[in-house]
DNA sequence: GCCCCTCTTTGGACCGTTCCAGAACCTGTC
DNA sequence: GACAGGTTCTGGAACGGTCCAAAGAGGGGC
């Protein structure tokens, strides 16, 4: 007993199978009681479109692969609602597939989506593959979201500008009258540029000596480690700016560990507001990155490419916003 | 500049279209010349499979579904890193849909995988539609994981076992000496079975009217609320068993803003062993469900069903364990 | 030289759709 | 009643693979 097709639904109905594919596509140009007559054994029939077939015809799959590199930290949901909701409207499906599943393969994380012939593609996070990804570009739409990596040319980018986020939680910090300021810096593109910014704010204030920058790699382990080596020396830190939320929680821990209280004797600042920063346990000041815009920007850098927009990848950035919660407070 | 198929590879290797899909088959029946020609003329012209094509032929995907309820609590990760790692050793790639991003639809959540005819599917969490799922079941296998939800008939369950779950948690709070335990509830089959294993295993060791118990709704909000309204009763509970960790954190919220120190003058336990009970500033003592364990069972029952197995729907039943961390002490 | 057998290779049917050209059917006009 | 013009409906050719029966090539035995 295979799944019906749809000559199964034309022979119930008494048509031809053209006629059940015009139907079943909502053509206006079939008599209703005929309508009527395919609706009725499409139901009884339990009939559902094959996706290859539809696809393999059509030519395209009205279906967007979503590369996710790591389910683990949630901040890109919001992202993913916003992507979601445009690309719905716009009549697409979207299919999830993680990296760091597929990864063992030895393959490329996307190639499943690839081999599914999805219309277009948006990396979520750091990305895989460069060269990998210029070749898929040439064939479909890309866009990376959320992370500003160099894009082989042709895919769009849409992320949080980092600069400006990393500016605002300098100048939160000194503003609360935070001199001595330290930051955990992350690594890639996105490490960087809030690393870059956070120096050139601390300099504009006449504080470049007072910054103090030890790298890490962006994980609660190593934001717990780096300030327990932070907090112990003699000339502490008042604040501490993490350069993500998870390295935040880290810092949190160490505090904790060593007596002091937060934010009464160490303000502590993270980014993404994810949300752990939202939990009240935690309550943490945070950069927040309005994923869900961006998420909206990339599908419509997708849609635009689906309409024929050509041309080589734009970069667009969404103005951050500072997340201001209990885990600051002036310094003592 | 069409993709390109089986046909231009054959042109360009000089062989006919068959042979192409032979060797990209891994067939051992075709002189080495000519699979070296084929090879490279496949690579030459950055020849990939069409997934549509293939499936459509062969009357199947080679592909599992996955439908996850809700990617905000990152739960799950484990458990689909399991399924993965069985699955992918099978031949079959997972694909993954989020039913809270695909409900506005007004569809099963589950319409975008199953016209896309996967081999099987997975439905991670509480389930979205049980009739439907049922309908499911008839053609393709079907796992229900992580949830203990009545499933339809033909529909295998693999979940942890929530009863022995909170007997572990009732004593071990009672082996430090608490008497007076609270615990927050949950709904759902989930949160019925853990709400009755802990009120028995207080019956068991005389503690029936000691037991008090709260229902929630498994968020943080929902724990933080029922924790202040029970901390402020005259004879409040020394230890607090929250449904699972998110209500945990809200637990902790609660105590911390009544001035209680946990675990000192507050044991609170959660479950589910998420990476939120893991981090160093939550610490929480919680359950583990032994996720990973579970995708891989999960992944089993599909590959015995493939394999033909039929027969009713199966319950299993993992062990969970209990993961003692800092947020549970003997009572003052 | 012929026949048989095994190892390779091939053309064509098929999978379930969409799309298109044209057939069939109306309705109205002369 | 023939014809035009529109509306509905239909058969067949794609789409890009897999599968299968059968053709071709090559070797050995007589």
């Amino acid at each position: 007993m295979r799944a019906p097709t749809i000559r199964d639904v034309a022979e119930r109905a008494g048509v031809s199978k053209s006629l059940v594919s015009l139907v079943l596509r909502g053509s206006d140009q079939v008599r209703p009681e005929k309508r009527d007559a395919v609706l009725r054994a499409a139901r009884e029939l339990g009939y559902r479109p094959n996706a290859a077939a539809r696809s393999l015809s059509e030519q395209r799959t009205r279906t967007v692969g979503v590369l996710l590199n790591d389910l683990r930290n949630p901040w890109f949901v919001d992202l993913l609602d916003g992507l979601n909701s445009l690309l719905h409207a716009g009549g697409l499906r979207m299919l999830l597939a993680d990296a760091r599943l597929n990864r063992r393969t030895g393959q490329d994380p996307a190639d499943p989506l690839l081999d599914l012939r999805v219309d277009g593609l948006v990396v979520v996070g750091t990305l895989p593959d460069p060269a990998a990804l210029g070749q898929v570009a040439e064939r479909i739409p890309v866009v990376l979201a959320g992370s500003r990596e160099p894009a082989p040319p042709g895919v769009d980018v849409v992320a949080g500008d980092d600069e400006r986020g990393a500016r605002l939680v300098a100048e939160h910090l000194i503003g609360l009258g935070h001199r001595r300021i330290a930051h955990i810096a992350g690594y890639g593109a996105v490490g960087e540029l809030r690393r870059r910014s956070f120096e050139a704010t601390m300099r504009r204030h006449g504080l470049a000596h007072e910054a103090l920058v030890e790298p890490s790699d962006m994980t609660e382990e190593g934001g717990y480690r780096t300030t327990v080596r932070l907090l112990s020396r003699p000339d502490r830190p008042t604040a501490v700016f993490a350069v993500n939320d998870i390295a935040a929680i880290g810092v949190l821990s160490a505090a904790e560990e060593l007596g002091l209280r937060v934010p009464r004797d160490l303000s502590v600042v993270g980014y993404d507001n994810t949300s752990i920063a939202r939990l009240r346990h935690v309550w943490l000041t945070t950069v927040d990155n309005s994923s869900h815009e961006l998420g909206r920007r990339a599908a419509r850098c997708l849609l635009e490419r689906f309409e024929g927009a050509g041309g080589a990848g734009r970069v667009q950035l969404a103005a951050p916003t500072l997340e201001i919660r209990g885990s600051t407070a002036p310094v003592p």
